[in-house]
DNA sequence: TAATTATTTGATAACTATTATCAACATGCT
DNA sequence: AGCATGTTGATAATAGTTATCAAATAATTA
């Protein structure tokens, strides 16, 4: 089931811990996670976990690409694992996020402006902030 | 020259400062500048100015919309004077920061995927994380 | 499976970043 | 000029992040 992330993380002599494991899972079923979040979810399971083991583990996934940050204007950044390439609908009210496909044509576009400009284009980030469903109506 | 933003700062009860307006220079002149950067530039100018005023006066801009918030991946957040929307290529190098012009045809797709979710886009970001030109050919 | 090595964890100190407080001061208005 | 209100600068208080290090755990090897 996972075997794809412990083998990513032993190529990077990173080791297979429980805590880490939890860390891991606990992106996977939110989503997306501030370190808070994952602090208090992940103490759940184990209740001596650091906050700094947290940090620590966080810095490191980033650092295997197993993980990406996601910077949020004025919120807290929040952490996803890195799967295919998608856009964030980002509600100003509740701070839900909801991830959509990314058309083809708006990151082949992106690139296209991003080379005209002799810029060596890697990652296309597309947010859009607004309303979400549930807070558009009880507003 | 600078008529509408004194306009906008007296009808929010903003009072037109030295402090204030040379903070809103450096961001005219840097484009896109972190706090740190603001703090460094304008103590050049009011020798005294504290850090803090900084920080309250990047915080009142941004509530009355004369600048925006670019939070980064992996860096600090840097500030810009609102103007028309567009893009960034921000190199993952050297931090520089350029601005694209957003075509329209990404942004009226950004907005149709949005609103299929019944999602009410207000502002839509558009990252571009690589290298520039510059630190491209210097790899 | 015991021994060995390297990494990780948890606790906490150290450091950095941001916000709050408040008296003195400056701005905008009349 | 005089008043009301917002702002500044200094600094204390908080909050957020990173560094340190001994004890514990995971992975490897014998």
């Amino acid at each position: 089931m996972k075997l794809d992330i412990i083998q990513k993380l032993k190529e990077h002599d990173l080791k297979v811990t429980p805590q880490r494991l939890t860390i891991l899972d606990t992106l996977n079923r939110y989503g997306h996670a501030s370190i808070d979040e994952i602090y208090k979810e992940v103490k759940k399971v184990h209740l001596s976990i650091s906050l700094a083991t947290v940090y620590k583990n966080i810095t490191s996934l980033l650092q295997v690409k197993l993980i990406k940050e996601l910077a949020l204007n004025e919120a807290k950044s929040k952490y996803e694992i890195i799967k295919e390439p998608h856009s964030h609908l980002i509600c100003k009210k509740c701070g839900s996020i909801e991830d959509i496909n990314l058309s083809e044509q708006i990151e082949q576009n992106a690139s296209k402006l991003a080379s005209a400009k002799e810029f060596a284009a890697e990652e296309t980030e597309l947010n859009i902030y607004g309303l979400c469903k549930n807070c558009k109506q009880n507003n």
